[in-house]
DNA sequence: GTGAAAGCGCTAACAT
DNA sequence: ATGTTAGCGCTTTCAC
């Protein structure tokens, strides 16, 4: 029984016990340059034999080159990051690159921390959630002289590149659809994160669309913690103890959206044809809903695909195509927006 | 307007900003060693000024010290993991360290290569799902030197410290339970995954436990892919037209549980009078829903925190408590699984 | 309290 | 096809 060695190996010992230099171990180990047959399998089965893993931070050191792609997203409890890291993550997966996730938890501060511990790595390449960054964060994203994809939300100032969709436009388009389907006592419910930017901007472009029709909205909630389903639920019934005068309730996410669904239809409410409601992502969840509730796709995976393609593309010095992506969901009618 | 520079700042144009030697600027920038208030100050505001952030990679290469800590997990579509992450997440966040995440899909050639992926870059530390894993995979970890943390499942033998629930023993404790309300008729249902060992070995204990008392499940099936919700309602529908004298159904997680429950409901079909209904996980979501699924905490978070806890403490050389973590979920009993 | 020298483990560039 | 040399940007160690 060997002990395992207390210093790490390095490619001196697979040299040592290959009888190759260093070099040339690099070489195969790297599969660069022309190395005859014979060696690179002595060398290969030293490695193996050893156990041998190359010090990739003496590597990229050496070569400054680093593997690396920083991801940087709010949060891993909402389900839509995750997926945008999956989608990262298979979009990379045919490359040497390697993304590294970081989470902000909506703080500027926080992000700013992340951001430079990131950069610090020297990463091939930077994917961060938003528009919105504090200005030391995007001077260091401006200088770190690397390709930067800002995703998700498209309403703003790039850095560099950007991939996502249009929140005032999400918002602004189930306005109109409310709004053509000819509903008017409109409710409102959110969650109460004053930093997430996409949310105001659909709640925005929201309550504008429907004030250029004369239409405000007659009353909106704002949550913070604890189960989004059940939430849904306990803010629908507040609501519509409110104002039982409501026609249709416009949710900020699937999930309080699902909950709400699920009260309405416990109370045998009528839907859509008392009330009507819509949320927001197109979760796939939902589809096994006793009705489908009307929502919008934030495309969620396809930005992930898309922003990894970008970076990849940069980094292999191809042509990455345009640096603006806006891509355009349509509207889930589902069982809950439907003309009354 | 001054250019972005092409190189990359390094400590030297920090120390000559500073008038300050590269080793006091270093000194400075990472509080180590005593430096006067004066050059501090002088350096801090260079650094600052410049916007210099430190090459880790060279900084690690020389000092053989990585704030990396790897984390290893099957999939990020499963909402367990990234709320483990979390909880690695947020008790890392007092501490240097940092979380590297990378995606294995249930593969043993992809965690292979993962983990060598993550290796290579000399962490601290390692966080890996499961205690299943390939010969190699188990060598790397064997030799890397650093602690090892296996996580989730403790029905096995652990490489070095292990933190997580008996998979074996909450099938069997669920049996139990299924036993002691009088149910009899017992159907399975769950993920086509003969690579999720967690899953796998909650069906062991569970029929194990059913045999002894001379049950054999009725009917059983596996999916794959799809939305859990319509997966989970559709396999119901299903099994009780195999099997309409089914009097309880056993889903490997809580979604699909939730979708059965959905179409049980739909059917006006009394739960848990007629049929009762158990999931797994415990996913916080369900909460909203209109009857209360019986289920089982995984533990998730606190799975997360306690193993990035050890690492921790080993890092610092401190006391990490003890090597095996086993935690205990209690079966919550919800509104459908009840005495008949 | 500060600086100079050496070297972390690897790879680019140049021999041979 | 293989080897040699120099150095990546920082930190450790030792000197002052």
């Amino acid at each position: 029984m060997n002990k395992p060695p207390r210093r790490p190996m390095t490619l001196r010992d697979v040299s040592e016990a290959s009888g190759v230099s260093e070099m040339t171990v690099s070489r195969v180990l790297r599969n660069k340059g022309d190395v005859s047959a014979a060696t690179r399998v002595k060398v290969q089965e030293a490695a193996k034999r050893l156990g041998y893993v190359p010090n990739r931070i003496a590597g990229s050191l050496a070569s400054s080159h680093v593997n690396l792609v920083a991801v940087i997203i709010p949060s891993l409890k909402n389900m839509v990051f995750p997926e945008v890291l999956s989608g990262i993550s298979e979009s990379l997966d045919g490359t040497a690159l390697q993304p590294v996730f970081g989470v902000t938890e909506y703080r500027p501060e926080k992000e700013e921390k992340v951001l430079f511990e990131m950069l610090s790595w020297r990463p091939a390449g930077v994917i961060i959630a938003g528009l919105e960054h504090s200005d030391p964060s995007r001077a260091m994203l401006a200088q770190a002289g690397i390709p930067v994809v800002e995703i998700m939300d498209t309403d703003g100032e790039a850095i560099d590149a950007c991939v996502g969709i249009s929140h005032r436009r999400a918002g602004r388009e189930m306005a109109e659809a409310i709004l053509a389907a000819g509903y008017r006592k409109i409710g409102f419910m959110g969650t109460q994160m004053p930093l997430d930017h996409r949310a105001r901007k659909r709640f925005e472009g929201f309550t504008r669309t429907l004030a250029k029709s004369g239409v405000e909205i007659t009353d909106h909630e704002f949550y913070a913690g604890g189960s989004a389903l059940t939430k849904g639920r306990e803010m629908t019934q507040a609501m519509l103890a409110r104002h039982p005068d409501l026609d249709f309730l416009y949710y900020s996410n699937d999930m309080i959206g699902a909950g709400g669904l699920m009260y309405l239809l416990d109370q045998k409410i009528d839907v859509p044809g008392q009330i009507g409601l819509a949320g927001f992502n197109g979760v796939e969840l939902l589809a096994g809903l006793p009705r489908r509730l009307a929502t919008m796709d934030a495309c969620r995976f396809e930005i992930g695909a898309c922003a990894a393609n970008i970076i990849a593309k940069r980094v292999a010095g191809e042509d990455p195509g345009p640096s603006l992506v806006q891509l355009t969901p349509r509207i889930d009618f589902g069982d809950t927006l439907v003309r009354k």
